[in-house]
DNA sequence: CATGAATGAGATTTCATTCAT
DNA sequence: TATGAATGAAATCTCATTCAT
């Protein structure tokens, strides 16, 4: 459908040169789009900005997208989706114990993500997700349970291995991806209108130590109440 | 869904349309107008729609409100502000110490805030943010600046107890708060679109029992590697 | 200055000084509109602004002017009527000549006209005569009509005297009134805009030297081409 | 009165909508808006109106104009203007002496402006000057200033030639202007409701002659009493 | 493929007017 | 007589989407 950055290599080669543009075009769009969403926000977005950010006319849009909608999808797959991929793959020899591997998707993920305007996209889809719950659909099987996997099974395999106390492995995704969470909306929600500076990289950091602290097996409990009140 | 005070026919004599309540109509609008952004969001809700919902016209609105952002606003402080207010406010011995009584706030906002349609708040902030900077001033004034000091500090007096490590007030705030967002907004993002079901009182009771594992001063340091990549 | 006519000193002397206001009312009124019509003209102006300058509230207002246009009727009858008929009434001993006659009558119009608040009532007509023909006709008949035939009679009466050259007298009258318009509609329209001085009085004295010596019996004929072309 | 394209029915086959004509837009657009503008004013003519009559919908006139005041400002710009320049654009051989200039300029503008709809734009601009000062500006600088120019010239040319008394030109164009000003606008303001006849060119002709013999400069100065009261 | 003129369905906001009190 | 809360009918302006060219 419409794809991709794709364009796998396949014909590229060819000397039809001045053909070029046809196939860059949905990639063009795709990330006028993402710049657009990240200023304005989708609903504000007005489509004859991206057209002209790309440097096409609002015609083409629909040319390669069949609404507003699905060029939001669009985004989330091209811009997103690979780099999560990208980040979440299994290494070549893939010795690293569970905590090592969840500690560096984590950072890698707070450099390439937090620290980009791909930021915005979780908050696109909290924003959105309510009136195109189609978007909400997309982005939790694309993006949310490909973490999903990758943060419960490694999870998993550190309580086996005795590395990490028992725990829930669901519950403990939700406590990792919390402060990411946070991170990636602060500064798109507070950031133009609180002054304090909001260092992201600093903060996953700290979160990574503190998260794996509350993981280790260590013989206190300090938990005099987690019952609910 | 559509009405409530609805008013029957149309042209029955009982005419219910002028009546005079300058008391309690606030109220009403700010109840419905909380309930039309818990369902479509902020922008894609219609004034229309509050109005019918609350049982006035259009005109009405206005004269409570001068314009849809004030409304919004109002929504806040009528609605989640006093919540705040009181689960913050110093109890009247108030012996506790500081784990305890993050405890016990953060337990009272799970229960009142996450478990309630108040719980919508936070995602119509995130999402509204952007296009109307009025609006996340006030809610950083409001709301944001209120927790910010109250965890921070009693973080602060919990390290100086020596009954957490050292750490950044700040920075452990927003850990502490990271996955009460996670858990405010899932349900607003996924929850019509995910299967699976999603305990927000579990997952803050679990986040909890996690956070201040993390933050007890225990002898081993596992960090291998907290510096940035 | 409130105004003016009404309340023909009838009942006034009573002790009942309690209920003076209510007699008061619509010539309060009267005045708080011709305030405001002269700041925001016609249609700009609220019923609400005037309810709050004349001290009542909008509701009152219906109890004295079925509508909008009939207080603008009241307005111009209740202001500007009666200072007509003051400048234009026979003096005393009316020995005057025309000229004298009509010199005294448009200098004592600028001076109490054109220099007052009551200047924006031509504008006033100006505009909304055509959306409100009732306006249109009020003031033909009230203001026009007595106008018209004053300067015309007088006009006659000079052209009888060999005073004047033989000149229709209502085309006169046109000449004589059109720079007193322009006078008066000017700083209404271009003041804010215009950094030149605009002197109204000035200008009248000039159209006055100027209107007579135009009007004189001189032997000299300078129309080379009066026709039409 | 209604339409003039009109659209016949509207479920019959021939789709008259969708025509593209760039060109012969705007020109549309504008007189139709001239039109509503005669009829009901500025501020009461709505922009569905003149949608319909241009034979085309509301939010056309947006690609073509940003707003109503530019589309008024538009009407002035493309109807009154170039009439103006055309009537005060000096001649070839430009032989003539001060007051036969004046005479022909006047008379054209009274046979092509007072004669035709055009005469409605003073009254526009007089009535909307006070809500839209942009209008009055853009009015002083596109037309009134040309005006004073071109008029106050002119006599300062037949003043230094002894042709006419000296006089201060300034005055002397509202004076020239004042019977122009009330013949456009008496028809726009009592026409409808005035059962006299009035005929503006006779008006004006009459205005020329007796302008020009108060200018002259006559040997006996007729005024007992310019000064001031 | 691409254009961009044209559409048309709203949405917020304003205010003259009404009427229960 | 007076109030002022409530009404409801516009009116401007926006923008996703369509489609003739």
């Amino acid at each position: 459908m419409e794809t991709t950055t794709a364009r796998g290599g396949s014909e590229d080669g060819g000397d039809r040169r001045w053909e070029r543009r046809k196939e860059a075009r949905p990639g063009e769009i795709v990330s006028a789009a993402l710049d657009c969403f990240a200023e304005r926000g989708f609903a504000a977005t007005r489509l004859e900005d991206v057209a002209r950010r790309a440097g096409v006319t609002k015609g083409t849009l629909y040319l390669y997208f069949p609404n507003k909608e699905e060029l939001f999808k669009a985004v989330v797959r091209e811009s997103l989706v690979p780099h999560l991929d990208r980040l979440m793959g299994r290494e070549e020899g893939e010795a690293e114990d569970p905590a090592d591997r969840l500690r560096r998707v984590i950072t890698a993920m707070a450099g390439q993500i937090l620290g980009s305007r791909l930021s915005v996209i979780p908050k696109l889809v909290v924003s959105e997700a309510g009136n195109f719950p189609e978007i909400a659909r997309f982005y939790r099987d694309e993006v949310i349970a490909r973490g999903r996997v990758f943060v419960a099974e490694t999870i998993r395999e550190g309580v086996e291995r005795g590395q990490f106390r028992p725990v829930d492995p669901d519950q403990a995704m939700f406590l990792l991806m919390g402060p990411m969470l946070l991170a990636a909306l602060w500064p798109h929600t507070f950031g133009p209108v609180d002054d304090r500076p909001f260092d992201a990289q600093a903060l996953v950091r700290t979160h990574l130590d503190h998260f794996f602290r509350g993981l280790s097996p260590g013989p206190d409990t300090p938990d005099r109440d987690a019952r609910s009140p």
